[in-house]
DNA sequence: GCGTATATGTGATAATATCACAAGTCAAGG
DNA sequence: CCTTGACTTGTGATATTATCACATATACGC
């Protein structure tokens, strides 16, 4: 799992890339990505950082598609639950999974100055969490792990 | 830290107790536990759960205290900002610190079943977020790590 | 093609959160 | 005592986020 949100790269590569691999992964589990599915991945992967619904929403309205909350909400939470997206509960927000496919249950860095979204590799952390919740007889299902703080490029700024 | 929540506890005593020591550090912090904020941190250690600020809002509201969102929302705010209640984002909910003074960054975990809300020692986990954090070059100020599963009696039943 | 499950469009509404401004409280300092 | 300024509370309005209900359309298995 690469950190790529805070370092430099060739963002329309790894668009095109990131989206290529959720294709294939739809493909391979019988998904169906419709185009407005479809579109709103897209639309994640362009903004690069976290959107809210309505800021989504907006976008799909200008371009033909429903302009009602719920057309948004029903395709982010299709991308959110078949790991092509995630789930920013301190934006109220959602943002695309920088590596689908590859199993994760990832941490997010959220920097305060510039709003950019990392994920982190959480393998560590989920342990650690996994331990503190054993010895309480809690079974966790699913947890959301999210940093916030100052990204390196507003740190340096 | 005891993890209260999951264990059968005399609640009169915990909400007692609990309630004390906050008083003592508002006093020690020069901090202004007036009215409203004192009745919205016993509310929150009478339900012994996490409760919405329209939840809050009622009783209080029931009380004779002011019958608007900001009036719950600004005590709720002032608990959290000083440590007394803890914000639950998956829940859009607020729930009372069980350790007010002991400096923690918990880790709540969450019955899907019961809607209980337990602190989880998350020493071991800040250490493992930090780390990833530190390979990125992020520098974390504040986190919010929650988990969502199945809590022992809920299990056991 | 037909029937069924799934997905989308659309209007309405619910739930959560913040803003703006007036009025009240309180603790110094003169 | 009175003034002043910081903080707190009350209140109405509004913004933001999220869900419901139901009709229509589309895709898929047969
Ligand atoms: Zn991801
Ligand atoms: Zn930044
Ligand atoms: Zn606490
Ligand atoms: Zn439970």
């Amino acid at each position: 799992m690469e950190p790529l949100a805070f370092h430099h790269h060739d963002h329309s590569h790894c668009e095109g890339d990131v989206m290529h691999r959720a294709e294939a992964l739809a493909k391979e589990q019988g998904l169906r990505l419709t185009p407005v599915r479809k579109r709103v991945l897209e639309i994640l992967l362009e903004a690069h950082k976290a959107m809210g619904a309505y800021d989504v929403l907006q976008r799909l309205a200008a371009e033909g598609f429903g302009n009602q909350p719920p057309v948004a909400y029903r395709a982010l939470e299709f991308l959110v639950e078949h790991g092509l997206a995630h789930r920013i509960r301190r934006l109220n927000a959602f943002t695309a999974c920088m590596h689908p496919g590859e199993a994760h249950s990832p941490a997010f860095l959220i920097c305060r100055q510039c709003d950019s979204v990392a994920e982190a590799d959480a393998a560590g952390v989920r342990a650690a969490l996994g331990a503190s919740a054993d010895a309480l007889g809690f079974t966790i299902e699913r947890s959301n792990i999210e940093a916030l703080g100052l990204c390196p490029a507003c740190k340096a700024a």
